[in-house]
DNA sequence: TAGTGCCG
DNA sequence: CAAT
């Protein structure tokens, strides 16, 4: 490894299946914040109800699936809360990301037909939960960050599992699969700071193959 | 257990 | 770790 890929690592392992992809998103980041922007003014984001209470983040989608949460439980819904309308096909660039993403972490089939929008204002968070909704769970989860900076925690099967932190920057992706596919996984309360293009605000879009 | 606050 |  050169001076400069030892200082730039595109690719760290995080566990068994799972590895951050630093910067991989980079090239694309200006046309998909044009195209999420006018997503984001169509469908607003909406603090979703968990059973435990409401959540701090704000959600969109995109996809066949959207994730919808309520006071209930969680589920995939094909039309947007309290509508009778579907959601908008996944944006070209952001599908071809995922796959791409997909393919440089080790998993060249992922076909996802959701992406779940978390809109991250400062002093938001996300507390440690596995993604347990799909129902093919050979297909990985794509993680994209835009915007501000966060600290991602990523646990093992167990919630009592240390988590391990990582430093989440625009452009950056995650990605987790195989034996770490159901591992616990959140996110720590976001510090106030600017983004140059996407302001203060963090956007996370999760890609997954819900059905 | 996709949140929160209390307790030791 | 409750209470869902």
């Amino acid at each position: 490894m050169d001076l400069f890929s030892a200082q730039h690592p595109d690719f760290v392992s995080l566990a068994e299946g799972a590895c951050w992809l630093p910067g991989f998103a980079l090239p694309v980041m200006d046309t998909l914040w044009s195209g999420l922007q006018q997503h984001l003014s169509a469908y607003p984001p909406q603090q979703m109800m968990t059973p435990m209470g409401l959540m701090s983040v704000r959600t969109s989608s995109m996809g066949s699936w959207g994730w919808v949460g309520n006071s209930r439980g969680y589920a995939y819904s094909a039309t947007q809360p309290g509508k009778h309308l579907p959601w908008p096909a996944i944006q070209p660039v952001i599908l071809k990301l995922a796959e791409e993403a997909a393919r440089r972490a080790g998993y060249p089939d992922f076909v996802p037909d959701s992406c779940l929008i978390n809109v991250y204002a400062p002093g938001s968070k996300m507390g440690l939960h596995q993604d347990k909704d799909e129902m093919d769970f050979t297909q990985p989860i794509v993680s994209l960050s835009l915007g501000i900076p966060a600290t991602f925690l990523f646990g093992g099967a167990k919630r009592t599992d240390k988590p391990v932190k990582i430093p989440l920057q625009h452009g950056d992706v995650v990605v987790w699969g195989g034996a770490s596919r159901r591992f616990y996984h959140g996110v720590l309360q976001v510090k106030t700071n600017i983004h140059p293009l996407v302001g203060a605000q963090r956007i996370n879009l999760t890609l997954r193959k819900a059905r």
